[in-house]
DNA sequence: TCTGGGGTCCTATGCCTT
DNA sequence: TCTGAAGGCATAGGACCC
């Protein structure tokens, strides 16, 4: 049996850890640039706030519903999941972590459990330590556990938070009830095309021939399927892989049409690319660039354009990174565009120590002490001390967070104090 | 004025080599 | 030497997740 354990409305839920006055109320979460409510709290999702609802459409909503509105903390938010998952793993030794909020358990060996009691005991727990409230769901395949975590959230009282899938019938009819559109695995496309087809809800998905889901939505949906028949082919995930890509992207507050700003923009992103790839002791082979103009101002000129500038050698240097993710930008850049969100990211990875060497073109061996040198002042002497000449001098972009919460658990200055 | 950011996997296509 | 088949690899794009 699988278990999908799941943070209630995550990041609300960490806010009010740290501040109780918050219970009860309603809270909303904001993503970067405080652009959208990314969490919202049972209240606030009473009130109409749609996931995704932007802030500057719903200000007057916000105000008049007395409405708490936090900026995205992300350091908060990743550390109170680390604790979150630490408790996770003791109840089992098969563990995936999915997600910043989300895990799998598998129970192997567990036949001789009640694993509906085992499992609240898991729940009570982590709400003990931590403060997060959780829900679980318990089923024979990994997608039909997600199925499981919705029904004991979407019903509380009934559930207590639990919900344990071990029958046919418990199956057949929580596919019957679940809406074709919130099946893990159904996006916007699929949900559209199947709509067409009169698939409504889950159930009638798995009525589906094979043949045809493999056609149309590849072996993922194929796999999907079995998976909802109660087949489980989809195991856990143990070890985490190491990264495939990194990137760094950013919208613009307003937009942007000069090309001098633009590539101070992709050169800053790119070194950060560099800096986290340094930090996990990494090299790049190559740098995507990307552009785009402002998708919701339909009455502008539309333009989206990337490339993929392929390095002759393994690096994590700035100056190189920076050098050919300028010089993609010069290729795909257009005048006259207004221009909302460009981004870098850097792939082909693989770790410092066992990279490929090139025959005729390899780094100036110079770059290597440099960067750990720029490293090592960033880090005593503060971020962003040190810039390439391509990047912006003078001011450093900030991203928008008007309502940041104290990082309570992970900057000592910033820890909670009682009176 | 103001609509996030960071990832993954799969497939089709075209080129190159054997 | 020419040709077709088959496999490897890179690339672009589509779909999804949180």
């Amino acid at each position: 049996m699988f278990a999908l354990i799941d943070c209630n409305n995550f990041y609300v839920s960490c806010e009010r850890v740290f501040n109780p006055q918050l219970d009860k109320k309603p809270v909303v979460v904001l993503s970067n640039n405080d652009g959208c409510a990314i969490s919202r709290s049972n209240e606030a999702k009473a009130l109409g706030i749609p996931m995704g609802a932007p802030a500057f459409k719903y200000e007057k909503v916000f105000r008049k519903n007395n409405i708490q509105v936090f900026s995205s903390n992300f350091p908060l938010y990743g550390d109170m999941s680390s604790r979150v998952m630490s408790i996770l793993s003791k109840f089992s030794p098969n563990i995936e972590i999915y997600s910043i909020d989300e895990a799998f358990l598998k129970f192997e060996g567990f036949e001789n459990y009640d694993l509906e009691s085992y499992c609240q005991n898991i729940k009570d727990m982590v709400f003990k330590w931590t403060g997060i409230p959780i829900s679980i769901g318990i089923a024979p395949t990994k997608a039909l556990a997600k199925v499981s975590n919705r029904i004991s959230k979407k019903f509380p009282n009934k559930t207590k938070g639990v919900y344990l899938m071990n029958s046919e019938e418990k199956r057949i009819k929580a596919l019957k009830w679940l809406k074709i559109q919130d099946v893990w695995g159904i996006g916007f496309r699929h949900y559209e095309r199947l709509k067409k087809y009169k698939v409504n809800n889950a159930y009638d998905f798995i009525l589906l021939p094979d043949n045809w889901v493999r056609k149309k939505m590849s072996v993922v949906g194929l796999r999907l399927k079995k998976e909802l028949e109660g087949k489980s082919v989809l195991d856990l995930e143990e070890v985490k892989s190491p990264k495939k890509a990194i990137a760094t992207t950013r919208s613009f507050e307003g937009t942007i049409t000069d090309y001098e700003k633009i590539k101070e923009r992709i050169s800053t992103f790119a070194v950060c690319c560099a800096e986290k790839l340094r930090a996990q002791n990494s090299n790049c082979n190559s740098i995507y660039v990307f552009v785009k103009s402002n998708k919701f101002q339909k009455n502008k000129t539309q333009y989206r354009n990337g490339i993929l500038m392929t390095i002759p050698y393994s690096t994590n240097s700035n100056i190189v990174i920076s050098k050919y993710a300028i010089e993609g930008l010069q290729k795909i850049f257009k005048k006259g565009i207004n221009y909302k969100k460009v981004g870098a990211i850097v792939m082909g990875l693989d770790s410092s120590g066992s990279h490929q060497l090139s025959l005729f073109e390899n780094e100036n061996p110079k770059h290597k002490y440099l960067m750990k040198t720029i490293d090592y002042i960033q880090k005593t002497e503060g971020q962003s001390k040190i810039k390439l000449a391509s990047q912006d001098l003078r001011k450093r972009w900030k991203m928008k967070q008007e309502k940041l919460s104290p990082n309570y658990t992970c900057k000592i200055d910033q820890i909670i104090k009682v009176k």
